[in-house]
DNA sequence: TCGAGCTTTTGAATCGATTCAAATAATGGA
DNA sequence: TCCATTATTTGAATCGATTCAAAAGCTCGA
C-alpha cells in the first residue's frame, strides 16, 4: 500500500466516467444511473479505493463538523478534573445528539498551545478558561473561528461567553447552611496563586481573588449579611484546589478553640477532600459538621454521604455552547446562567448546644 | 467578517508578491527577505487574514497530527466509564508528549459510527473494542488508515491490537487471596449478555462468555487448582459490570448458608460497587470481607478502604498505540501485556474460625 | 419524424494552501 | 568589469475531492 494511492479520479478514468460522476456515485448516489453506478463501485473495489478522502470533501465543503475544546491544561485534564468531565460529557451528549465531533485541544505551554489551536480541525472552540483564560481567548481570536468562553473570568464584554451566576450560587450555598441554623461557618476559598492559601483577609478578597471564587465569596457574605453576620467572623482558608492544600486548610480550621460546624466549599471537589479529612478524624457529617460543596460534579453524588451543593446547570451551558457554535450565532452579550440548590445528606442542623 | 473571506492569495497580491512566497512567509520565514516579510505581514494585517488555512495546508501535507479514539459508546463514554478514561488519560500524556491532538469518535448506531469513522479527521485510530469490537474494526478497516485494536474480544491474528495477559492477570489475583488463607471465594463476572446475570455454571464460561471475562475466569480458575480448589466449590455471580446487577450478585451471594471470605472481581468498578454494598450492610473490608478488583481504575486507589487490584499497564498500551499509529509501525502479532498486582487495603487474611 | 421536457453525464472551475524547478537578483572574487 | 555563487522570487502544478452550467441522451406525444 501507499505508493499507488488510489483516488477518485482514478476510480473514474478506470471506469471510463467523468470525475464529477464517480464523485456523485459517492456522495449522491440517486442522481446516477444504477446501472453506471454500479460499475463505478465495482471498479472503485478492484482498486481498492476507499471512498472519498475527507481532506478533499473537507476542502471543499469548509466544514468539519466537529468543535473543538480547548483549555491550557494537559490533555489529561479534560478525562481526569471532575468539573471538565461533568462539562465534557455534557456537550458529549449535545454533539452526539447532532452527529457532531469533538476535538479535545490543550497544551501546557504557550507555544504548543498557538499551535494547537491553529491546527485543530474544527468549525469552533469552546474555551475552557479556568486558567490562562485571557491568553486562550487571544489565542482563540486570531483563528477567526466562532468561539464561546466557559468560566471566563475577566469582564471583557466583546468576548462571546457563557457563565454562571455565582453571586446568587454562593448566596443560595450559604442561606442553605444558615436556614439550618449554623452560625459558626467557614470558608474554602479556591484558587491558583500560591498567595492566597492559608488564612485570607476579607480585604485582600477584591484585589487578589480571580473572579470565580471571588464572585462566590461575595455571594456566601451577602447571605451571612442577612443574618446579620459580618464577614471578619467567618474563616477563610484559602485551597489550591487540590488535596494537600485543603487538609491543611481543614487541619488549620479545626485546631481552634472553636471550630466551624458548617463549611462553606468553593468546588465539590475541595469539599470532598474535607470530607475525607473530617471521616479520618472520626468528625461525622453531617451530625458533626455540615458541609456544602460548589459545581455539581457527579462525584459529589455519589460520595459517603452524598455532598450537599450549587450545581452548575452543565447540560444547558453544553447546549447552548454548542448551538452558538454551530450556528455561528454568538451571545451578544455575557449570559449567566442560575446555579441550582442541591440538597443531599452532607447538610443537618447544628447539634443542639 | 465572512463574505470577504481573505485568503493567502488576496495578501500575496495585495502585497504584490508571489503566492509561493506569501505562503513562505508564513511557513519558513527564514527563507524569505526581511523587507519583504516584512511587508507581506503587515498587508496580512490589514487586510484581517488569520494566518495559512488549516484545510488547505492539510490537503497538501496530507496529514493531521491527530488520531481518533474510537469506540461503539455515546461520547459520554470517554469521560465518563473509569476504564476508558484510565485509557484516556494515558494516551492524553503520550499525545501531550509529541504534540498530537485526540479526537473521540463515538456514536451509539452503527450508521452514525459508520459516518463518524469515515469523517474524523485524523491520522489513525485506536479502536476500544470493548462492546462491538468487530464490526468497529471492520469499518475502520474501510477507511485505509492504520489502527489498533485494544480490548480486542476475538482471536484474529490480522488484526494489529494491543492487549493483555488476562489469564495470567486472573492468576495473580487469584493467588493473592488463596495465598492470604481464603478457601470460601466467589467470583463477579462481567459481561454485557442478560443470559449470564445471576448464578453461571462453569459449563456456560467457555461457549458463552466474552473473551475478556472467559480469560479472566480461566486465570482464576489456573490459581484455584494449584491450591486444589475445583471450579464448582467457587460460584460465579454475573453481572453486567454496572450498579443494579452488581447489587443482585452481593446479594444472592451473602443470603447463603456459607457466605464467601473474600471476592474475586472481574473489574474494579464492579469491585467498588460490591464494596459500596458491603458497607451498607455493615460488613467490614478487609475485616468481614475481603476483594480485589481488575483494571487498576484511578478510583480504585481513591476508595475507602483502598482496593487491592491488578493493574493494567495503561501507560504502556497508550505509548505503544500512539507511536504504533503516528509511525505507522502497527505490530505484527497480537501483543500481551502484563499486568500488575497491586496490593492495597481491601485484602487481608480470613479473620480465624 | 420532430422537438419539448426529462434524466444523465461531462468538463472545467474551485476550495486554500504548499512545493519545487526555473528565473532573477544580489554578492563576492579575480 | 565579468562571471560564478548564493540568496530570493516566481509561476505553475498538486493535493483530492465537489459543484454546476452546459452538453448529451432519452422518452413520448403530436
Amino acid at each position: 500500500m501507499g505508493k499507488g494511492h488510489v483516488r477518485l479520479a482514478d476510480v473514474a478514468k478506470a471506469a471510463g466516467v467523468s470525475q464529477g460522476t464517480a464523485s456523485n456515485v459517492f456522495s449522491r448516489p440517486d442522481v446516477v444511473r444504477e446501472e453506471v453506478r454500479e460499475r463505478v463501485l465495482n471498479v472503485a473495489r478492484e482498486l481498492g479505493y476507499g471512498g472519498p478522502d475527507v481532506k478533499g470533501r473537507l476542502l471543499r465543503a469548509g466544514r468539519v463538523n466537529a468543535i473543538g475544546v480547548a483549555a491550557v491544561e494537559p490533555l489529561t485534564y479534560f478525562f481526569d478534573d471532575p468539573w471538565a468531565r461533568s462539562l465534557m460529557t455534557a456537550i458529549g451528549e449535545v454533539c452526539d445528539a447532532s452527529g457532531t465531533g469533538i476535538a479535545v485541544v490543550s497544551a501546557m505551554n504557550e507555544e504548543r498551545l498557538a499551535w494547537n489551536i491553529n491546527s485543530a480541525l474544527v468549525d469552533g472552540f469552546i474555551l475552557l478558561c479556568v486558567e490562562g483564560g485571557e491568553r486562550l481567548v487571544e489565542l482563540t481570536r486570531q483563528r477567526q473561528l466562532p468561539f464561546i468562553a466557559l468560566a471566563l473570568g475577566i469582564e471583557d464584554e466583546t468576548i462571546p461567553a457563557i457563565g454562571i451566576d455565582n453571586v446568587a450560587g454562593g448566596a443560595a450555598a450559604a442561606r442553605h447552611l444558615l436556614e439550618l441554623g449554623h452560625r459558626d461557618i467557614a470558608i474554602l476559598s479556591i484558587g491558583d496563586v500560591d498567595g492566597l492559601v492559608g488564612l485570607v483577609a476579607p480585604e485582600r478578597v477584591d484585589p487578589e481573588m480571580e473572579a470565580t471564587p471571588r464572585d462566590r465569596m461575595h455571594g456566601y457574605w451577602q447571605a451571612l449579611a442577612e443574618f446579620g453576620i459580618p464577614r471578619e467572623a467567618v474563616p477563610i482558608q484559602g485551597t489550591l484546589h487540590d488535596r494537600p492544600s485543603t487538609l491543611t486548610a481543614m487541619e488549620a480550621l479545626f485546631s481552634t478553640d472553636n471550630p466551624p460546624t458548617a463549611i462553606l466549599a468553593m468546588s465539590d471537589n475541595v469539599a470532598l477532600f474535607a470530607m475525607q479529612w473530617l471521616a479520618e478524624r472520626g468528625l461525622k457529617v453531617p451530625e458533626d459538621v455540615s458541609i456544602i460543596g460548589f459545581d455539581g460534579v457527579p462525584e459529589a453524588a455519589a460520595s459517603l454521604p452524598r455532598l450537599t451543593t450549587v450545581a452548575q446547570p452543565f447540560a444547558e451551558i453544553a447546549r447552548r455552547s454548542v448551538t452558538a457554535i454551530l450556528e455561528n450565532a454568538l451571545p451578544k452579550n455575557h449570559e449567566a446562567l442560575d446555579l441550582e440548590l442541591v440538597v443531599r445528606d452532607s447538610t443537618a442542623a447544628p447539634r443542639p448546644q
